[in-house]
DNA sequence: ACAGTAGGATTGTCCGACAATAGGGCGATG
DNA sequence: CATCGCCCTATTGTCGGACAATCCTACTGT
């Protein structure tokens, strides 16, 4: 009995390579790639060969241009990037609001209980200046979603914890739609929202933790009661906004 | 004042019409997508363009292609292939031992909870047959390892949340080397684990959801005890195994 | 109905080419 | 001496064509 044999085409193997270089810090974030002809030099393949593996770094977030530069630099993943693969992953896999908001019911109070504990200055002073955007800020709704997505992101930065940032980020992106339906239908949706921030804030600011995730726990269970009371249905599987 | 205009390549606008087909299911899984001849002419571009698109979609697992085949079929991304992003991305992000193990901490207890609750017959049965490989299996850390990965994916499975799934995915697939080094150096890790993945399954099995929480509360506290035993530096960076 | 085969289609890879433009160096200028 | 602007070159994005390997498919013979 032989092992199977499997040959990987070669831009694959490539790819491969580039990402071992960039994962084991040979190549660092920062650092310009060799041109797309050097690096066929240097591996033997054709240019066309480069550029396809050089797609696969490109949608995995590990090299990026400059807005309006040609040259690729290496780059630590982007986690907005990175969910976004996670989110599309859920969507086409039948995640229903319910299973998104029963992730975040597991691990919002968590992260706000942790974030207490170990959040610095800075952190309480970027979810100060979140929250209070979502106070001042009038109408636009779509505005309020982003400052509400922000404000989360900022507490599971307070974490200083990659892996919470990183498990929440497609939560997010997948509850933002919805939360944007349910701020245009729910009058009192958006008072609510400021409120528990603020209760939030404070308990994180003074390091209760206790207190934080207590908070916390409510507010999401209070993100359910929106859903009902915008009659969107907690078993249906998640439209995601396109692209 | 004018609103910044960026001009995209060709084969990322191609590539963002294929991933919007398949996301909004006009093209659904299991559908074999045109020929790269077919699709530059459809999208009137040539065909190394469309090549470099859908090598966005192949490193995505929107498509795949079965083992020795050459046709490519769309597929919903495996949660393995997925969560490998999102492991880089930790990695890079010099995510600690601290960080995943907390994340486990938090995520743990709750699928535990709700796998009890919501378990049915063949995920009882499932997780017994890994728990059983386990304990039957003798010497190899390698296989050892892949088992109490594999007991963990199922009991996530038993919650029917794809969300719980994919969270922590990324987090075996991080700790799983390490938890190797354990299972070598610490000569009573592999019977700690089995006797706390029995508690774990007796109480799923029964549907006791806070006994499966707690019992897989201490499971995961055991599992820092292991780390420090095995000497291993819980602020360290985590090294992902090459690819 | 089924197996085997031959032709066609598809993919992986290469080569060469060219327009557009960003990068970088050089010279002019204060 | 420092700064600015300009020009040349390198690099990327895209195209066209080509070819070997091999998988797919439809036909044919039993």
């Amino acid at each position: 009995m032989f092992e199977q044999i499997h040959v990987e085409p070669a831009y694959r193997k490539v790819a491969a390579v580039l990402i071992g270089r960039i994962t084991d810090r040979s190549l660092a974030a920062g650092d310009r790639l060799p041109s797309e002809m050097e690096l066929a030099r240097q591996f033997g393949v054709n240019r066309s060969t480069v550029r396809e593996a050089m797609r696969e770094l490109e949608s995995a977030g590990l090299v990026a241009r400059q807005r309006g530069s040609k040259l690729m630099v290496i780059t630590r993943p982007e986690h907005q990037v990175v969910a976004e693969g996670v989110s599309r992953a859920l969507a086409l896999h039948d995640a229903t609001y319910f299973h998104v908001w029963e992730a975040l019911t597991f691990l919002e109070p968590p992260i706000a209980h942790a974030a207490a504990e170990r959040r610095q200055a800075a952190d309480i002073e970027a979810l100060r200046e979140t929250a209070a955007q979502l106070v001042t800020q009038g109408a636009a709704a779509s505005d309020a979603v982003r400052h509400v997505e922000e404000y989360f992101r900022r507490l599971a930065t307070a974490t200083h914890n990659p892996a919470l940032c990183l498990a929440q980020e497609p939560l997010l992106q997948l509850l933002a739609p919805s939360l944007r339906a349910v701020i245009d239908v729910v009058p009192q949706a958006r008072a609510r929202i400021v409120t528990a921030q603020g209760r939030i804030l404070d308990a994180v600011g003074n390091g209760n933790a206790e207190l934080a995730a207590n908070w916390m726990a409510k507010h999401v269970r209070d993100f359910r009661k929106g859903y009902e009371v915008a009659d969107i249905a907690l078993d249906e599987p998640i439209a995601r906004r396109s692209l």
